[in-house]
DNA sequence: ATGTGC
């Protein structure tokens, strides 16, 4: 364990102030997790971002956190509306990398060892999945397709029959970020995603299904229709090439233009936020965002259609509970020191936590507090959490289990042994296009996400709802 | 994460 870190909470770590740091950092995990994880890269990264103009409250770090570009892997970063900055790197690569829970109202044992069978490959064959991969069956985008969808977010997609109408109300944001322009993005950028709309890619990304396996909190598993043995499918996706193209893009243009000196890290590279630059990016990370929550939005479609393919299940029955952001940033409005004040807040593989009572929710999630999604590994299990809409964290939350093992390290520890079988010892049947993102994404190479979300509900960012176990998983 | 990187 570090020894700058200091115990003030539950589960919750002070990283005091020092250098040109203007608020301190904030730590969340458990004492196991201190001693699991090597933190000296990503402590480094937690106090670097702590230097940004205009940052607010803390530095945050969840429990899953480790090193990234710039800002590590499960941190959050308010900047001040008004007098902060906007940062690429605060986001990541992958613009609006995010996850999608539905449910179907039939118990996951009653599907026969065929059908489950069929599911799988069903769902292989209609959601393309790999780096590169694109949709072959879907129409190319065109330039007026980009104007609409990039400005609308899910919502286009379910127009041309992907969907239904009440999906948008269980989404964060309602599928939507606002200030979406397709003139901000490159060609390339669109050339990259125009035709990957319902495709999955590749490394940690997947379609699972599985089932309901433990209820912890009976009161919310029944507002939300969540019960014990259901069959779920949780989708986990982000904006494909065109969100990677527009973070390097912008990168480019933002070191070019200067906005990366003065910082203790380059990969830092910010814009102010009022400036055209800052609204540029704004603007063309919107873009990026709504692309991916048409993405997942077609790769839901997908799914219901291999639903009712093979088991004869209506579209409608496979019904979203929620789609959750974790690669972004959001104008939001938060408590800080007593008072409330506009802010940026970029996260970055990290969720939205809203509690109770969030104006910003629908009338059900408004009585509960939103669900939070956190995928664990291919086997042991998923978690579905519900926030408490902590202002410590700018209501955020963890994003998954966090890996303890290097993508190299995991490779070499499977070779010449047989992943499938070892899966299947598991429970679970895995299809990749590559054999590689298997090895590389193996459980073994994860923590634990039971220690994981224990150290956010200990720390009261959210609470367990219930654990999902995979048994059918699509990978890239 | 990524029409993966040296």
């Amino acid at each position: 364990m570090s020894k700058d870190l200091k115990k003030i909470k539950p589960a919750t770590y002070l990283l005091p102030k020092e250098g040109g740091m203007r608020v301190p950092g904030l730590v969340i995990a458990s004492e196991k997790l201190l001693e699991i994880d090597d933190l000296e890269e990503p402590l480094k990264q937690v106090r670097n971002v702590a230097y940004l103009p205009g940052i607010l409250g803390y530095s945050v770090a969840m429990p899953d956190i480790h090193w990234g570009y710039g800002f590590p892997i499960g941190g959050v970063a308010a900047t001040d509306a008004e007098e902060g900055v906007i940062s690429p790197g605060g986001v990541g690569y992958d613009i609006n990398c995010g996850v999608r829970l539905a449910l179907i109202d039939i118990p996951f044992d009653s599907i026969t060892a065929k059908n489950r069978k069929a599911l799988l490959e069903s769902i292989y064959k209609n959601v393309p999945s790999g780096v590169g991969k694109g949709h072959s069956k879907a129409k190319t985008l065109t330039n007026s397709d980009y104007e609409q969808l990039v400005k609308e977010g899910a919502k286009w997609s379910i127009d041309l029959g992907y969907g239904f109408s009440r999906d948008l109300e269980y989404m964060e944001s309602y599928g939507v970020i606002a200030g979406g322009d397709a003139h901000y993005i490159s060609t390339s950028a669109k050339d990259r995603g125009k035709d990957q709309l319902g495709s999955i890619g590749s490394g940690n990304h997947f379609v699972e299904i599985g089932k309901v396996d433990a209820i912890f909190l009976k009161d919310v598993a029944k507002e939300w229709d969540v019960f014990e043995g259901q069959t779920y499918v949780l989708i986990h996706s982000g904006s494909r090439g065109l969100g990677h193209q527009v973070c390097q893009d912008t990168l480019d243009e933002f070191v070019r233009k200067g906005y990366s000196e003065n910082l203790p890290d380059k990969q830092l590279v910010s814009a102010p936020i009022k400036s055209d630059d800052g609204k540029a990016y704004f603007k063309a990370m919107a873009a990026a965002a709504n692309f991916a929550f048409n993405n997942r939005q077609r790769i839901l479609h997908e799914v219901r259609q291999s639903f009712n393919e093979t088991l004869g299940i209506p579209f409608e029955e496979v019904r979203l509970l929620y789609d959750v952001c974790h690669n972004i940033a959001k104008f939001e409005t938060h408590l800080i020191d007593g008072v409330e004040k506009k802010v940026c807040v970029h996260r970055k593989g990290a969720t939205r936590s809203l509690g109770p009572k969030s104006k910003e929710l629908n009338s059900l999630f408004q009585k509960t507090g939103q669900p939070v999604l956190v995928p664990g590994d291919m086997a042991r299990a998923s978690f579905l959490l519900v926030g408490l809409g902590n202002p410590l964290t700018f209501c955020s939350c963890c994003h998954g289990a966090g890996r303890e093992m290097s993508r190299f390290k995991s490779s070499k520890f499977w070779k010449g042994k047989d992943p499938i079988r070892y899966m299947e010892s598991q429970g679970v049947q895995v299809k990749a296009s590559s054999i590689r993102t298997i090895v590389e994404e193996m459980p073994n190479a994860y923590k634990d996400g039971s220690l994981v979300v224990q150290a956010v509900e200990d720390a009261n960012l959210a609470k367990q709802v219930a654990r999902l176990k995979p048994f059918l998983v699509v990978k890239g």
